[in-house]
DNA sequence: TTTTGAGTTGTTCGA
DNA sequence: GTCGAACAACTCAAA
């Protein structure tokens, strides 16, 4: 049998791996390669952070293979041509991957099939790595749902996703291997370095994903509930970025969950569940409406009055809008390349509703920062907060800074542990300074305008402002 | 076929 | 201090 060929995208695992374990099963030697080629995904290539994951999640790859005998090629693209010259190479006639659902993947790949079909190899395009086929929920009229409610009832009366299968124990190695770009040549670190908060923070790679997925079997799903909503807390799985990169997949973690919560799962672990349906939905809504990334999926929104406000929009995105939840959120992001979820719809709404600016500002901005930015995942959230897309915020919902940070954050712990200058600003005012007396300010080391910004908009004028802005849609 | 009720994540106002 | 109503328009399924 000749070699086979598997086109590693973003799905840097060995375990629950059908292309892999049908590559190997073939019988022939199997060549793993991962091909740079950023262009092909425009107007949505990686971001900075989700290169960062991305050469460190390589590397980990490349070790993981290296256990089992092979390892990881390394090719720039474009892909199609990389992977003929790799076969030419190689001998191989075969090359397998995993679907993708984004519309620039999809179109690539399409293209990418046909040329390696011309020059007579075969291809194998697994399905994506979602938990139900994007195809087989319909509602009524056979229309694609844009509700998550009933497009998940639906899915749960489908046969559930496919058990996950292990790594295969020792992949066929090639008599000589073909030659790899060095790792470092894909320049995908940063040229100045200023990734060390995301290295304190995280560990890409497989084994990376299953620390996480166990520390959250153990403890987490007892608590979730409760704890997912509190930023200071670390309610939440932090899988997001493994799962983007797929070094696991949804499957793996859907049946994981269930039978670490038995028969009869609790509150947590349906949850815990529900959330991998969301983001399942916002892959299915990809599948179904791809323009979304770039458009309004409800097209009064096209007319929307966004305005434009350079120093705004740089306030948001270093933390300094005087209020302390949103900019606590946004450095976080910057720190750690992450945010909780809950503060990320604090900051969304206040870019979208306080400051105006289109949530089109704000999906570019976590792309770039975001380990886990993930273009279905991305889009729906952003689309949700500008009210413009499936399931979306009610235009009325206008998140309150303050009391969404005294709500989720009563004694002001993420807010200290983000914004320091003002940690030693007691809880009745850490999340309201302008609020506090000359001498708690004065006793706390705050100085407004000066150590601390003044909030840069009022947000009760603001939201009058957006529910105007707003209206003028309905006139017409 | 038509009607009805509910829909991840909220806030404000007035009784 | 607490509580219910109001704040659109649309999707979807059950009645």
């Amino acid at each position: 049998m000749r070699p086979s060929i598997v086109w590693f995208r973003r799905d840097l695992r060995l375990s629950d791996h059908p292309a892999l374990d049908a590559a190997v099963r073939r019988g022939g030697a199997v060549i793993p390669v991962f091909v740079w080629a950023p262009d092909e995904e425009s107007p949505w290539p990686p971001g900075a952070a989700s290169r960062w994951w991305l050469h460190h999640s390589l590397a980990a790859l490349d070790a993981d293979l290296r256990a089992r005998g092979a390892r990881l090629v390394l090719r720039a693209g474009p892909s199609g041509r990389a992977l003929a010259a790799l076969a030419r190479e190689t001998g191989a006639n075969a090359v397998f991957w995993t679907s993708l659902v984004e519309p620039a993947a999809v179109a690539r790949d399409a293209a990418v099939r046909e040329s390696l079909e011309a020059i007579g190899l075969e291809t194998h395009a697994a399905p994506p790595d979602l938990l139900f086929d994007p195809q087989a929920a319909r509602s009524g009229a056979g229309r694609a749902y844009q509700v998550f409610t009933p497009w998940y009832a639906a899915c749960l009366r489908l046969p559930p996703p496919e058990k996950p299968f292990p790594a295969p124990r020792h992949i066929p190695a090639p008599a000589r291997w073909p030659a790899s770009l060095n790792l470092a040549s894909l320049g995908l670190l940063p040229r100045t370095d200023w990734a060390g908060g995301l290295r304190e923070t995280w560990t890409p790679g497989e084994a990376g994903a299953r620390e996480r997925l166990g520390r959250m079997l153990r403890k987490g799903l007892r608590d979730y509930s409760a704890s997912r909503d509190m930023p200071a807390r670390a309610g939440t799985s932090r899988l997001s970025p493994h799962l983007h990169w797929g070094e696991m997949g949804p499957r793996q973690i859907f049946h994981a969950v269930r039978e670490s919560s038995g028969a009869r799962p609790g509150t947590g672990a349906r949850e815990f569940v529900r959330q991998l349906g969301w983001r399942d939905f916002a892959h299915y809504l990809l599948v179904h409406f791809p323009r979304t990334t770039d458009a309004p999926l409800r097209l009064a929104y096209r007319r929307f009055p966004w305005r434009h406000d350079a120093d705004g929009l740089q306030a948001w995105q270093r933390g300094r809008t005087g209020y302390p939840i949103v900019d606590a959120g946004m450095r976080e992001l910057w720190h750690t390349g992450w945010m909780h979820n809950r503060v990320r719809m604090i900051v969304a709404s206040f870019l979208v509703k306080d400051l105006l600016l289109s949530w089109r500002e704000g999906a570019r901005w976590f792309w770039d920062t975001l380990v886990d930015a993930d273009l279905a995942n991305n889009t729906l959230g952003w689309q949700w907060a500008g009210g413009c897309g499936a399931d979306a915020a009610p235009y009325f919902r206008i998140f309150n800074p303050v009391s969404q940070g005294e709500r989720f954050d009563a004694g002001g712990a993420y807010v200290r542990r983000w914004v320091p200058e003002l940690a030693r600003l007691p809880a009745d005012w850490i999340h309201r300074p302008w609020e506090a007396a000359p001498q708690v300010l004065r006793a706390a080391g705050v100085e407004l305008g000066r150590t601390y910004p003044l909030p840069i908009v009022d947000h009760g004028a603001a939201r009058r402002r957006a529910l105007q802005a707003l209206a003028s849609l309905r006139r017409t």
